[in-house]
DNA sequence: TTAAACAGTACCATTCCAGTCCTGATTGAG
DNA sequence: CTCAATCAGGACTGGAATGGTACTGTTTAA
């Protein structure tokens, strides 16, 4: 049904418990807990957010994570993209040479412009967005007119 | 990575194949052939397709599918929910009360907007756009304000 | 009557995902 | 210096979903 992955749906509610918090830090036990999730995986989904660069960790005693930017600087595509590896909604637009089909497919330029499209919607919304009463917004999007020749 | 199911992209390609051919009809051993695909594998996709009413066939001898509209009257957005259900990001979206997390979930509602974005994106690409040098196209979208205030 | 072709269902093998656990490295506090 | 708290990094497992395939039945034209 074109969803996300369940851990990326927890690391939007982390995320946004953390973005409440504005610049403090806490463990991913209490991160986890504020969320109501199970500690393991809150801890596995911010150890993958850590490192793709999106929170700051820091180790040791009295330790724990933090946005590493700002909320309106962290997009829903940074989120997907640190979850779940580059977005493309087929395998050709992100594996190149990995279908078999390729040299005579008509459909996979047309795939790889929806594809943009829809990263540029994921990028329209930002974490501070994602808080609960969002502010209202409107999200202009276009699809580029061809592959090769972007302005 | 936010992609669709194979058997999507196979349904994409079938149904260019069809369109291709302007109101004509063919079996499904002939489409699978033209789209290199195999024979059963193009007829389950066939098969979905005619159930969601994209594709009309036509049994016994001689038989075979037709797009039941015309390409420019067929949207991604049609394609993507017949093969793989109705579109959402996450689980809340679709079927509402199966993820116990709902009542304290702060990004519910906006995952539900980038949903509808989403949708709106593939609504805006045809099939006949996904033939072979598309046409250019712009596709404004916007994330409705809110849930229940829609215009 | 027969053969072509779709309809429906059932099945299996593989892959992927979610969730958990374990061990090691780091750091602050006592 | 020692200890406890905390993150880092794999490894592992159960279950679900995906994708292919096969089989049987039904319809239709010749």
């Amino acid at each position: 049904m074109l969803r996300i992955a369940k851990l990326t749906d927890y690391a939007t509610v982390l995320l946004t418990a953390m973005a409440a918090e504005d610049g403090a830090q806490s463990s991913a036990a209490e991160l986890a807990a504020r969320s109501r999730l199970e500690t393991p995986t809150a801890a596995k989904v911010l150890k993958t957010l850590a490192n793709a660069g999106l929170v700051e960790s820091r180790r040791g005693a009295g330790g724990g994570y933090r946005l590493a930017r700002a909320p309106s600087a962290i997009t829903m595509a940074d989120v997907v993209a640190a979850m779940e590896g580059p977005i493309g909604m087929t395998e050709c637009v992100v594996d190149e040479g990995a279908c078999g089909h390729e040299g005579h497919c008509g459909v996979q330029a047309n795939w790889r412009r929806i594809s943009i499209a829809i990263e540029a919607a994921l990028r329209a919304v930002t974490l501070a967005d994602m808080l609960p009463k969002p502010v209202p917004r409107r999200i202009p999007i276009r699809v580029l007119r061809t592959d090769a020749a972007t302005p």
